[in-house]
DNA sequence: TCACTAATGTACGAACCAGTACGTTAGCTA
DNA sequence: TAGCTAACGTACTGGTTCGTACATTAGTGA
């Protein structure tokens, strides 16, 4: 996240608005990440700012209304980082193989993002729902899919009935899973998803995974 | 969940701890994964039982070891399941398909469950880390991958380098993303994982993907 | 049938926590 | 430089919520 960081000398009241709200959406984002929405305590985060819980409700309105903005600067983030996506020189094999590396190397540098989505989605995805911006926002991820998948099956290379969204949630369940669910899977399995020795090894599986279904002939369907 | 209903004539006191108890861990599992640990309200969850809050703090000591309790029982009813498993007649490819989607029928029969884990998660999986229960608990799904993997590797048909956990992740991270990010998936993307007409499109998908996975050659590892 | 204990109910307390009433000041502009 | 307003701080409140002290009763074994 752009964290916002100045010396700020003691006992000067200093106003800058943007960074105030600023700096209140950075460490909101911790919270909420670090303990779920109703975990989430407003006078924690006003706590770890340089100003006070006045303050959230004076740019934010409530508890509420802080978590959407949250998550419409975690999803601004990741949507353009999707937007320097370039893979068109490169051919279709090689171009959905760098499309779901740069999934899985986002998915893993931003943990924070992973868990807003988890929580969200424990609630139904009811801040999305209610946000205007959330709503409009697209995803250029989706674009370069269907471009690439496209030619693909326009070359005879990719088998031709698979739709870009579907992909698009194959190659997502992997990179989020992994994430999303290293805690569980490493009590229970005793293994750690995010081991940095087996970085490699998942992302090439990934990969894999994705080019051997896209390129292999299919069943009956 | 194995629900318990009996008529209970009002203005009776029936005593029954273990109908108490399961209705209590009935309740518990339907509030929790409603509205995640910190969400979740005791008297909630009292409410909703024939008996009062005094006896979930008489039966469990607490909220969190009213979680932790309703944790075990999920995944021991999961574990169950998967002791039903009987694949060994079948040629390693079928097999694996056939548990594949049994993985994808049992998580998408049971979003509770799913809820449940997300939920432990954004803890950290420190109520599994904390109970002797689960630790204990193996998995037989991955004792039966073992064996299919082991059957299909010695006769060629799969690429010999697949390791049974890994399997595992791949399996559950797509079954388990189509129940837990259906409602963000939903809301930005227009498509609900769970639609009923599509339900048989994407448990194809799922096993077309394995068997691709495992039956393509690997390029350089 | 009597006594004992496991099981249950009632009522309450103390801490917590989202949200606000009210007062203050920095910095811009006329 | 006077005055205005956006930006900020303090102190509090009202409701919520986990947890418990204390009282009671059903069922069981001697």
């Amino acid at each position: 996240m752009t964290s916002v960081e100045e010396p700020a000398r003691p006992g000067e009241r200093i106003r800058d608005a943007a960074r105030t709200r600023a700096e209140i959406l950075d460490v909101a984002t911790q919270e909420f990440a670090r303990a779920g929405y109703d975990g989430a305590r407003v006078d924690e985060i006003a706590a770890r700012t340089r100003t006070t819980k006045r303050m959230i409700y004076y740019y934010f309105g409530g508890k509420e209304q802080l978590f959407t903005a949250v998550l419409e600067r975690a999803y601004g983030v990741i949507r353009q980082a999707e937007q320097q996506l370039d893979v068109d020189h490169l051919d279709p094999v090689a171009a959905i193989r760098r499309l779901a590396e740069l999934t899985f190397d986002h998915h893993e540098q931003h943990p924070d993002f992973i868990r807003l989505v988890s929580i969200e989605n424990i609630h139904g995805a009811q801040h999305i729902a209610g946000s205007e911006k959330l709503g409009k926002m697209g995803s250029p991820a989706l674009d370069v899919i269907r471009r690439i998948l496209a030619s693909g099956q326009e070359s005879g290379l990719f088998t031709a009935d698979v739709d870009a969204v579907d992909l698009h949630a194959m190659i997502s369940s992997f990179c989020f899973f992994r994430v999303s669910n290293r805690h569980t899977f490493g009590a229970l399995f005793g293994r750690d998803l995010l081991d940095r020795g087996q970085r490699a090894h998942y992302r090439a599986m990934l990969g894999d995974m994705v080019i051997a279904y896209l390129t292999a002939e299919r069943t009956a369907d």
